[in-house]
DNA sequence: GTCTATAACGGGATAGAC
DNA sequence: GTCTATCCCGTTATAGAC
């Protein structure tokens, strides 16, 4: 049954690392299969489709990341400060090495049928959980304007992760995505801002 | 030589519609060809490969709303304000109808080297000639940090226009899309908070 | 200059033996 | 569960007609 790990762990671990480097399409079915030595009918066999497993590979790489971040917001108590929500909101995804799995993560964004399901299924309940958690550190935001400041920290943050290949050589190298410590902290203090602005209207 | 209007337009048409609803992959040279209703070859005439006609697609998209950034931001004069350079910044992104070609752009972030020769030949300049502006309103800022900030913002802007299909209609439809000078004023007022922050250190 | 027809190739998926 | 063999489709590129 086994070899060294089972065959669909394989597969899995295969396909992770050539649709980082490749992208969805670039990267055939025989690929993964080369590259996890298994045969071609295996994917099929395990996973129905293509499409299901570069269902089943996104959801392998979220999973720690998410269940980290809602472990961070509860570490921070009842009463978080705005600070801390921020910081369990985009330092887990930070703080790892994400190059590798930027493209993955582009591309995982790129493809709205893919994305909706996903989304669905893991990103909403994490989102209201986080909104809440503002909710309670600013009160006097209407839950509309909660909603977008989360979803722009988040535009930021993914940003942060997408971008990084090209624009860690560009502008003269200004930006610095080694230290990821000062990276995280100089987005809390811009975003903590932002969430602290009086609303419009 | 022309019919209605001449085939490389109509190729250009057709490419960016197809490739805003399914992916550049996605999108075959048949069905550009089939829907802009010329012969197959003509893409490979009048652009040399799908690479190339891709590239022509979001350069024609993109020209346009950066001109329009840069006069709003020499508009405002020697010395405009963080909200006026923020306006400039995403207002003419987020004003138009931008839900149809939401996916195109979304795909164009996912696809590194597409990317890197797209932002190499004509974002680099247009984000310097913004941290220029924000260093004049902004002096106290490093160099370092009004990029990160300039960056964050526009990740902030992306994941608006790139994620709008998906978010529309989720948490129960708090996010509106459909004020969008509400929208902007919104991410002006969280944006320029966020610039306006003291620098970590 | 422009288009037709087709070549040459690689992709995902599956049937059926083991 | 696994593998071989194969199907059928879509892709890019080009040769040559107009």
């Amino acid at each position: 049954m086994n070899q060294r790990t089972d065959t669909k762990t394989r597969i899995l671990d295969a396909a992770e690392k050539l649709f980082g480097e490749k992208g969805f399409d670039a990267t055939s079915l025989r690929d993964i299969t080369t590259e996890a030595d298994v045969n071609l009918a295996a994917v099929n066999y395990h996973f129905q489709s293509k499409e299901s497993l570069i269902e089943a590979a996104i959801m392998r790489c979220a999973a720690p990341v998410n269940e980290k971040r809602v472990a961070m917001l509860e570490a921070a108590g009842p009463n978080p400060t705005v600070e801390q929500i921020v910081e369990a909101f985009v330092g887990p995804v930070l703080e790892q090495d994400f190059e590798p799995m930027a493209p993955l993560m582009a591309r995982v964004l790129a493809s709205p049928e893919t994305m909706q399901r996903v989304f669905k299924h893991h990103m909403e309940t994490l989102s209201r959980r986080f909104a809440e958690a503002i909710a309670v550190a600013l009160p006097e935001l209407s839950p509309t304007e909660r909603m977008w400041r989360l979803h722009w920290v988040a535009g930021s943050m993914a940003h942060t992760v997408t971008r990084a290949p090209v624009l860690r050589n560009m502008f003269g190298g200004v930006l610095d995505f080694d230290d990821r410590k000062l990276m995280i902290a100089r987005l809390v203090r811009f975003a903590a801002a932002g969430f602290r602005a009086p609303e419009v209207q």
